[in-house]
DNA sequence: GGGATCGGACTCTCAAGACG
DNA sequence: GTCTTGAGAGTCCGATCCCA
């Protein structure tokens, strides 16, 4: 029984390419869901074993989500409290502030040998996890939706302010037009270079992001940066969706050549 | 069928420690 | 000053239960 909400992008199904009406959801559907979207129907996947695209969390959920213990995503209301009927109580949760002064231990080395070497093999790719164990398959591996540098992490102090543009781009357009057009299990029909063609939609679509106000002070209760999009210069050649994960891919492969 | 609850796996973030 | 690492804090998957 899944519903929108409950539906992970890129948990229970990271494979699923979208099947619903995107026109009817939530502009915060469309900024929780797609995370990673593949190229390939899951008929034409490779056969290898699915492995779970990493999953994503928000910055701060809101408070009944937190409660619950489901999904949230970053625009308020969030989808879940829109469902419920709560928009007006969607309000994100206070963070705790972080502990000081926490003494560590001595730190393990991780060049080459060590029990860190091994980090990089918790990030996932969308590349490496289309084909596990493989080299990498050439092809659009681009996740649909979000603009590559849209991943980006919250300003910090001395950064640029934060800037937003819709967060859809167009896959490449077809390049063997003449292929007829394969559908997948709900119908959907993709190209013949494997990307879902996009609803006409979306191109248009404004994304909109209310900011709460605290209840106590009257003030924005936290930065509320649903997605943050890296000025195109600061979008590094091959960059993937995932900062974190190309930095991590870029680390491990700088090991590997030492 | 849908909502509530919740344990625990997973992810994110950032300060401490290491290093040049 | 910058990089690396550990761990605190948070999210949310997925199982389970309850109710209409």
């Amino acid at each position: 029984m899944p519903t929108v909400d409950e539906k992970s992008p890129d948990g229970e199904d990271p494979l699923e390419p979208p099947s619903q009406d995107l026109s009817s959801l939530h502009p915060a559907a469309l900024s929780g869901m797609q995370m990673h979207v593949y190229p390939f129907p899951n008929a034409l996947l490779p056969s290898q074993q699915p492995l779970r695209a990493k999953r994503r969390q928000v910055k701060n959920a809101c408070t009944h989500c937190q409660k619950a213990c489901k999904k949230c995503d970053d625009a308020r209301p969030c989808l879940r409290c829109v469902k419920y009927g709560i928009s007006e109580e969607c309000v994100d949760s206070q963070r705790k502030e972080r502990k000081k002064g926490v003494k560590r231990g001595p730190y393990k080395k991780r060049d080459g040998k060590g029990s860190s070497v091994n980090r990089a093999d918790t990030a996932t790719t969308v590349s490496n996890t289309l084909t596990p164990g493989g080299p990498p398959v050439p092809g659009p591996y681009l996740p649909i939706g979000y603009h590559p540098g849209l991943y980006g992490q919250y300003p910090k102090s001395g950064d640029s302010p934060p800037s937003f543009n819709p967060p859809y781009f167009l896959a490449p357009p077809h390049i063997q037009p003449e292929l007829p057009s394969p559908t997948d299990a709900d119908g959907q029909t993709f190209s013949a270079n494997g990307l879902y063609e996009q609803p006409p939609l979306l191109a248009s679509m404004q994304y909109q992001t209310t900011y709460p106000i605290s209840e106590s002070d009257g003030v924005p209760s936290s930065p509320q940066y649903p997605v943050y999009a890296k000025a195109p210069s600061d979008v590094e050649q091959g960059e993937t969706v995932d900062g974190a994960d190309s930095r991590e891919e870029e680390q491990e492969d700088a090991s590997k050549v030492d």
